[in-house]
DNA sequence: TCCGTCATGTAAATGGTTACATGATTCG
DNA sequence: CGAATCATGTAACCATTTACATGACGGA
């Protein structure tokens, strides 16, 4: 499998690091930077203001990007330096780590049988909507970046996460349908 | 839809209702319920030392669960209250809070342009490895817990709940060899 | 006796959200 | 002029992980 497998040096706070990958396709302010994850890697990914601003001035003191003056007064625009885009490749480089995910409607689900099953079922509706909006979203994505972004270098990757959210989508829509069309027989079974 | 519907009334801290529920299973030392969470659960949820002994004393005072002598010296052994049964109920009863989830993997991926295709590639190959793995557990996990808790009232649920480990795990991995493709032609092209 | 596991706990650090405070600019 | 949006920031709070400290018990 290759001379590969550099371990991860445990370079905690990955949030610097999104900074800076988004500072890569552009300079951006703070509050540009929100509005540009939430619409791009939103279904992945996200950051609040709390975090951006505070994460933004450590890496200027680090000399990982730059400010410049915004056209607002008061405004400030944030570009890359070569320490930073150095620092965003090292961190590419790096195996990423295992996360730990929390479900909350799996942690009910898994507590089901102490309550109704028409409850659990409403909770699966619901989820089964988000994940139908969601597969939704995805195509008309897809559609829109594949003719705003062709030849751009970024776009084969941005269309692989892309394919990540809209597979794992579909995924749970199907589990949600079987698991309704179960979970109405319970209900009838009126247990 | 019918009307049904409750909002989330923000309950937070949902360790404290994760507890509970296992509780609801049987009583358990905190040793153990770690152990069980990892064992049960551990796909989409877990919870660590530090976590579960503050929040079992909590539970303790607020009469939720009661604790008793364990078999060995200094352990205790908590059951759930009727009063820690009611509160799990209503939880269930509330819609769950859609999750916020951060992948660190897709971060990288998204980024992927400012890096060799051969670094991507080998963190998709290890996110592939670790999907196909879990696929593996999963037919072991089924197996056993169908001939283990045959007739047991949250068999149904527990089925449900693997259902969406197995079907997520399958549909990621099918991604994963998708990708993988991609990116050896991505590879070869030299980019 | 020593190791591994069972067992409980605390302290510190971290990472993050939420709420709040403030003000500039743009558009109707 | 007022509302929406653009824009920056801080403080408080919260949940969680990690590291550490301690000790009982069983078996090799």
């Amino acid at each position: 499998m290759g001379p590969s497998g550099r371990m991860n040096d445990s370079t905690k706070t990955t949030t610097a690091e999104a900074l800076l990958g988004m500072l890569s396709v552009g300079a951006k302010s703070g509050y540009e930077l929100k509005g540009f994850i939430h619409q791009s890697i939103g279904y992945f990914w996200n950051e609040s203001f709390g975090q951006i601003y505070p994460t933004l001035k450590r890496l200027e003191k680090d000399g990982l990007v730059v400010a410049t003056e915004g056209e607002r007064s008061g405004s400030k625009v944030y570009a890359l330096t070569e320490a930073g885009r150095e620092r965003l490749r090292a961190w590419l480089g790096m195996m990423p780590r295992a996360q730990v995910m929390r479900n909350e409607m799996l942690l009910k689900l898994f507590f089901g049988s102490q309550v109704a099953a028409a409850t659990m079922r409403s909770h699966v509706a619901q989820y089964r909507d988000q994940r139908f909006a969601e597969v939704q979203t995805y195509s008309g994505i897809r559609a829109r970046i594949q003719s705003r972004f062709a030849g751009h270098p970024a776009l084969p990757y941005w269309l692989i996460t892309l394919n990540w959210g809209q597979i794992e989508a579909e995924a749970l829509l199907r589990w949600s349908e079987e698991t309704l069309v179960t979970l109405d027989a319970m209900v009838e079974a009126g247990r």
